[in-house]
DNA sequence: CCAAAAGTGTTGCTTGTACACCCATGT
DNA sequence: ACATGGGTGTACAAGCAACACTTTTGG
């Protein structure tokens, strides 16, 4: 009963304070054809008809901003257990037009290959290469310049690939999305030899034929039961 | 006309969703004694009388979330322009007792020696070491654990200490910083090597006394505009 | 045969780390 | 005199970058 009353008290103070639209917007990343893309969804409306929007949407009174962001991406993409990761806040008062929204804003990471691609035509979206984006509403392109920072940081922290390649891959491949990432060139001895050295990923005895005369063995990434991934690079770039 | 009554259509969309309180809770850190203190106020009224808690603060209509930080922390320390960068952000729907409340976690860096100290006295707050901290409110010791993972992140990629030392500080209280920061020691030698070969330190013609026979050069940090500040540590711990 | 990627090896440079060592001085 | 921190030097290991070289095979 004291409890009760005091968190009565206590709604009662909170009640002096505005209340705000907060949202999720999502950067969702992909890897394609050699490229870092980005999925985008034109606006069909006024304001800013024709320029293009990350994907998001509202905070409902009983999920996290993870929760919502979890169900946006489900939304647009059909897939659950997708790698998701908090990036900024943006927050000032004039930034969307419509009205005063504060934006949790994330970073997602989507294979491609299996992803609903009806679900995201349907919704009108396109995946964008990231070296040629289009013009974005809002402060949408500064949420996206933010979200790479955030990759490129977690990229030479960890060694991605799992949440973007399929299941299987050359070392080439990984190779090719590092670089899609950091927007440089690494030298591919080097690359082979610290990559392995990780202890994290796992020859197969398959080869692929397709991308080279002599063929490259194909890896995974090594169960996350099976005993130690040490996970950690020290440094990437 | 077309463009206002686009953004009226737009308001109403709005206002399907629901709106949060959303608030900014801030670990405010200090160095003081050797020891790395974070700055906590006691909770004069229930639940959860006794408990201590992060400074924080609702954001109102008019204003980024950034902005209601420093609002908070003018307020409760008598500072302004002081060190402040997001942390993450907190938003389980049943994390506050009173309401729904979003926070969005801010870590601020202070100068405790020259803090308002009366402005905290009159606020009962009071400084913790952070290895002796007490229980604290809500979910705010998950908030301080990931500002302080933030804080040593940060530690990592820059120098700092401009904003937690005196002007001039000894290369031992910089280190002793340093330690305070990671709970770890760094041979003295190779600290002193480290820290002076990145070039944005300056040694000044005085010397410290008190605190070794022999006296230590005091140093400073190059003014900013001084030309070239290359800023970047590759790896600190 | 040749181009192109796969895969391995070598070498030199930079960095980190663990120390040893002398210096200055207050107690 | 000696303990304490200041400051410099050295020696070894680890990691990285540049690049040479061999292997394989489709065109």
């Amino acid at each position: 009963m004291e409890e009760e009353s005091a968190i009565l008290m206590l709604t009662e103070l909170y009640k002096q304070h505005p209340k705000h639209y907060v949202a999720v917007d999502c950067s969702i990343f992909g890897y394609e054809e050699g490229e870092l893309k980005l999925l985008l969804y034109p606006r069909g409306f006024e304001p800013a008809q024709g320029k293009w929007s990350l994907m998001g949407g509202f905070v409902q009174e009983k999920e996290s901003v993870e929760e919502a962001a979890r169900r946006v991406l489900l939304q647009t993409t059909g897939l659950k257990d997708i790698f998701l990761e908090q990036a900024s806040a943006f927050s000032k008062p004039d930034r969307d037009a419509g009205a005063r929204v504060i934006s949790m804003t994330f970073v997602a990471l989507i294979r491609i290959d299996i992803h609903d691609k009806d679900l995201v035509r349907e919704n009108g979206a396109h995946w964008w290469p990231v070296t040629k984006l289009p013009s974005l509403i809002f402060d949408h392109e500064e949420i996206v310049a933010n979200a790479l920072s955030a990759l490129q940081q977690k990229a030479s922290i960890d060694l991605i690939g799992k949440e973007l390649l399929p299941e299987m891959f050359t070392l080439m491949q990984l190779r090719n999305l590092y670089e899609a990432i950091f927007q440089k060139t690494f030298d591919p001895g080097n690359f082979r030899k610290k990559v392995l050295s990780i202890g994290i990923l796992e020859r197969l005895n398959i080869k692929n034929t397709n991308e080279s005369k002599k063929g490259a063995y194909y890896y995974q990434f090594k169960p996350l039961d099976s005993g130690l991934r040490s996970e950690r690079i020290v440094k990437f770039p």
